[in-house]
DNA sequence: AAGTGGTCTAGACCACCGT
DNA sequence: CGGTGGTCTAGACCACTTT
């Protein structure tokens, strides 16, 4: 059962996204809809706040909530993994291994895994829209992890998400750095670009719900095919 | 006077950075810290939720709160200006102009600023870092903004500051879209890089409280110098 | 079972925007 | 000025983790 908040939310996105609610346009008050919805008004305000943190609304003091009317486009702090982003933007996710191995782990990988020892899993894949090649993802996943990885289907599009639906792991924070590198021919061979074009690099740690590392690694994007949405507000503060 | 929240929030990570309250470790529980900062649940909520979304922190239900020790970085999402951000890190800003140009506004530049006419400030700057260059900025800025921009030295590394303190006129949302791209020649004579090495884009929009576009551009970072990091939590939810 | 964070309420006061 | 959002309080109940 969602949150009364997290509902309300969802709906006043709807309304949005229907027209009824037009880009510019104002909000009714909050105490206005609080009222409208059943609700005490901080729970309203912790709806408005979701919406204001995705962009899609902004608050002044003394003036009434404006529907900002932003264009949606990838988010790379909504932490959704590659098949789930790709479907809720209407396209199809594919891809292949490319190359799977199991080895001791590195002093490297025991670090920013926080292993022990054991074994890590090493996995390449490339990732395609609607056929198209957009992503090389290369991933080292923790020894804990790697058991439940290798009963998946090679070729499975969401990994993330059968993670989280047959072993319950899910993924609680991620860090990810972003910046650009030229293709390596193995980049270029895999992809399908040429050797040195510019490549969207994206490093990523992801963890758990109690902090424990579950896999990090790299992702090399083609321009033009995919590009990240950072929303930023310095707005009175975090949300209430 | 900042608010309570605030305050509390800093205070925090002070102690935090001090080692105090060290990584992995876990805080004292909600009602503890009002107790000790004298202030109601909630105030502590939203100043957790706060260190939270800046990824320092990680909340989980029925566990305490732990510090997390994540390295802190550049953060988009953090919306400083370049100036700003240098200095946080303990660098120092610099740069220079390379072209400023007024001109009767185009189409695109009418529709993205939200203009009826008149003529926009087209500005290119190189920025440096400890004096070494690291970004070209393309910036095209409102006809209403374009008269405080002249006033300003032209060399001023830090704009976005001085635009509010002598102007008043804040940056309050900006939504930015990241890529790569290979320099053009024009950007590997400025950057001191070779033609068609990668580089990493961001496309910028930003807007004052009110919603009206301030400035729009592009900033090409060579790779290596500056990385973005981008923070993402799926956490039960917005703070409270 | 006890303690923790997550949600929600009802009310209060303030700062700011509009008319 | 009235209405708006921004902050803060005090309490309640629930879901979850820990011991």
């Amino acid at each position: 059962m969602p949150a009364l908040y997290r509902e309300i939310a969802d709906d006043i996105a709807a309304r949005i996204l229907d027209g009824e609610l037009a880009a510019g346009s104002a909000l009714p008050s909050e105490n206005r809809l609080a009222g409208a919805y059943g609700v005490a008004r901080g729970t309203i305000r912790r709806a408005l706040s979701i919406l204001r943190d995705r962009g899609e609304l902004t608050a002044r003091q003394g003036a009434s909530w404006m529907v900002t009317g932003a264009r949606r486009a990838q988010d790379v702090q909504q932490l959704r993994s590659f098949a789930q982003w790709a479907r809720s933007r209407g396209m199809v996710p594919g891809g292949h291994v490319v190359a799977v191995t199991t080895a001791p782990a590195s002093v490297t990988e025991r670090r920013r895994l926080r292993l022990d020892g054991g074994d890590v899993l090493r996995v390449v894949r490339v990732r395609t829209l609607d056929g198209r090649r957009v992503m090389l993802e290369r991933t080292t996943y923790a020894t804990w992890i790697a058991p439940a990885i290798l009963t998946l289907s090679p070729d499975e599009p969401s990994v993330v998400q059968l993670l989280f639906e047959r072993f319950g792991v899910a993924t609680a924070r991620a860090e990810n750095i972003v910046d650009a590198v030229a293709a390596t021919s193995d980049d270029a061979r895999h992809l399908g670009v040429r050797r040195s074009s510019p490549l969207l690099r994206l490093r990523r740690e992801s963890y758990d719900a109690s902090g424990r590392p579950i896999e990090y690694g790299e992702d090399r994007y083609v321009p033009g095919t995919v590009a990240f949405q950072v929303h930023s507000t310095r707005g009175p503060g975090a949300p209430s």
